[in-house]
DNA sequence: AGATTTCCTATTATAATAGTAGAAATAAAA
DNA sequence: TTTTATTTCTACTATTATAATAGGAAATCT
């Protein structure tokens, strides 16, 4: 039930972004160095985020990354969902037809209880909350 | 975020005890082939069961595995931290002192959200919610 | 032109997961 | 007492996913 890193790199890096929203492009490069992530590694983890839509790009120097969408709009659950495919703790919560075991499982059916219960806690946290909290937590 | 076999094999399999409790010892061999799991590998998985008193043994023939507490007292929740170690998405939510970070981390706190949204459904999840919901299943 | 940054593709190291295998220990039944 | 059926224990292995690392191409600004 581990998160994956690209997950949680995506998460702070989105957070970056937040808390620049509106203002000059992001380089990669310094969120690597602020948040102790490979520069190459980071790069990956965002291609999907930009293929989702939920960053923009600007190559060049003064190039970097803008977040495309107003924080309070971007939820962790996007987030996940978008470098992990799903928050699914199983596959047949996502697709049933997957197990034929699915429709008289009765654990089929707690999974995606629980997929749900993920799936509303994750909702519920903002890009804007995060930054908030970050903002919060770093006042010095 | 994928749950490990051995926590869905375990649920399963506990789930089956479930069915049986207060009955004979039921074989793990009957298991395996009810729920298509490789009779070795499920060995394993039982392994930490027995370790936290979850279930208890008897070998030989006509011995098997039962369920050594209610059904109504075991919860998913249990079951997969048993086998599984914790239901925390990320290592800092359990161990926060593993990252230097955490204090200050925002995204920290939402990870901590997450396992106590996690640690509150599977909680009210037990073994005799899911042997009941199995007969409404299978009543045929 | 030159510097800087994103973009794209390939490769690799590491670890975790999932499963296989064989034999020893134990208990019941014949 | 022998046989049979089961759990128990230990070791091994295959497969996959994760987490990087690396090098260079393309674009953009000064």
């Amino acid at each position: 039930m581990q998160l994956s890193t690209k997950a949680r790199y995506a998460s702070r890096a989105l957070v970056e972004l937040a808390l620049q929203y509106g203002e000059e492009p992001v380089k990669l490069k310094d969120i690597a160095a602020r948040q102790d992530i490979s520069l190459k590694y980071l790069e990956q983890v965002m291609f999907p985020l930009r293929v989702c839509g939920y960053v923009k790009t600007q190559k060049g120097s003064k190039g970097g990354y803008i977040l495309a969408r107003p924080p309070q709009e971007v939820t962790l659950l996007e987030i996940i969902e978008c470098v992990e495919g799903s928050v699914a703790p199983v596959e047949c919560a996502d697709n049933p037809d997957l197990c034929k075991r699915s429709e008289r499982c009765c654990t089929h059916h707690a999974w995606i209880g629980l997929k749900d219960a993920i799936t509303r806690e994750l909702g519920k946290i903002s890009l804007a909350d995060l930054a908030g909290k970050h903002l919060l937590l770093n006042k010095d």
